[in-house]
DNA sequence: TAAATTTTTGACCAAATGGACAATTTTTCT
DNA sequence: AGAAAAATTGTCCATTTGGTCAAAAATTTA
């Protein structure tokens, strides 16, 4: 519905529906759903609050396409991941651009962890199903790797797992972050990509004399 | 205040407010602070509005008096970390800690882990003075042990970010991990943990051939 | 046991907030 | 330009909710 009901919509609502909604992820992912109010998501768009309910029809439905609208943005990069690639370049690949993500869209990485915080009641269908099922295929990509000696044995959930918690927490927890350390943000972003390359390096690397024991070919 | 005031308490005062207490965390975990309401605080104790509001006066308070109740039972593993100890046993020991009260008090991580995320009104202090100071020792243990050559070069801060974001997400994203992995939490976080040791000992230890080089006595 | 104190509660209030709607203004179309 | 359609807004309403308060009930004290 979403791709064909874009094309039919004016100037003046694909403008409107724009600023509504880089609005509300502004305010969603500062206040959560339920904090957020239409006045504040008002403000923050320069319309009225009649006049956003003249675009969408509740405060809920709001929320629910700013999230929905970020969803693909948010799982692509997982996507990325090729069999076909250097096993450990794809998965530092991945991280990266994980981190970056953490750097460069900070809202977003909230709205979705505050939303998983408080139960997904909007996306547990989506985490079980189409998440699910993306991830049980790059897991088997990795278990793919592993088998072949290209990797050293790890589980590939908790991997996926370690990766998420470790990128998104310079986002979600960014006044803890800063509260620690002082430093900018650059730097921080810097830092924390040395960090975590040298861990996944570490983590994923066969050990030299394993290289063979394991590997079938 | 909090240590004399408290034994001025009847057994009544004690009793309620402990309820009170309890029933807030359940609730503010789930909600958080303001889609928390009194009434359902109220039903989760089985007591009145009014009754609640006889033993704190407001709803911030019962927040506030929570999350305090509870940070120093959260920051206690970090304490426990001794540099007279074998550095990776420390780590390691750190992490099961942290990955324990995971799995034994998700309410709280949640509730933190929303206070955080939500820019940490009531906490940012704390976080800039106490438990950065904390921090700031135990890394400089960390990186004792290092120039000592007993531990790989790592940074000690984003050791810790790494060590607090991989098990808490076992706790504030229980959601997402538990529709990816239908595993009961028993064998979850066992799972979790020979995951995390692993990567943890890769991460830590010194190669071989590196550790008379660094070493300096 | 009777007075004093503490605890509990029903009724109520004011502010905040999501949303409805009719009237008005602006834009688009012929 | 003038009609039709779309967009905007001021006003209003109902519900939710944090909190008040005086009266009642229960407990403690003398």
């Amino acid at each position: 519905m979403n791709a064909v009901a874009e094309k039919n919509l004016s100037r003046i609502q694909r403008e409107k529906r724009g600023k509504i909604q880089k609005a509300a992820l502004e305010v969603f992912s500062e206040y959560g759903l339920r904090s957020a109010t239409l006045d504040k998501i008002a403000t923050a768009c320069g319309l009225t609050k009649p006049n956003i309910l003249y675009y969408y029809s509740s405060k809920d439905q709001i929320y629910f396409e700013v999230l929905n609208g970020l969803l693909d943005e948010w799982v692509a990069p997982l996507h990325e991941i090729s069999k076909e690639g250097e096993p450990i370049d794809e998965l530092l690949g991945y991280m990266k651009a994980k981190l970056k993500m953490s750097k460069q869209k900070p809202k977003e990485s909230k709205l979705f962890a505050n939303e998983i915080l408080h139960g997904a009641p909007l996306m547990q269908n989506i985490l079980a199903t189409s998440l699910r099922q993306t991830l049980d295929e790059k897991v088997a990509v990795i278990d793919h790797w592993v088998s072949e000696g290209k990797l050293a044995n790890v589980s590939g959930y908790h991997l996926f797992f370690s990766i998420w918690a470790m990128t998104q927490h310079y986002a979600d927890f960014d006044v803890q972050v800063k509260a620690i350390l002082n430093k900018n943000e650059d730097e921080l972003f810097q830092e924390a990509e040395e960090y975590l390359t040298n861990l996944l390096l570490r983590m994923l690397s066969l050990p030299a004399e394993q290289i063979h024991s394991t590997k079938r070919s």
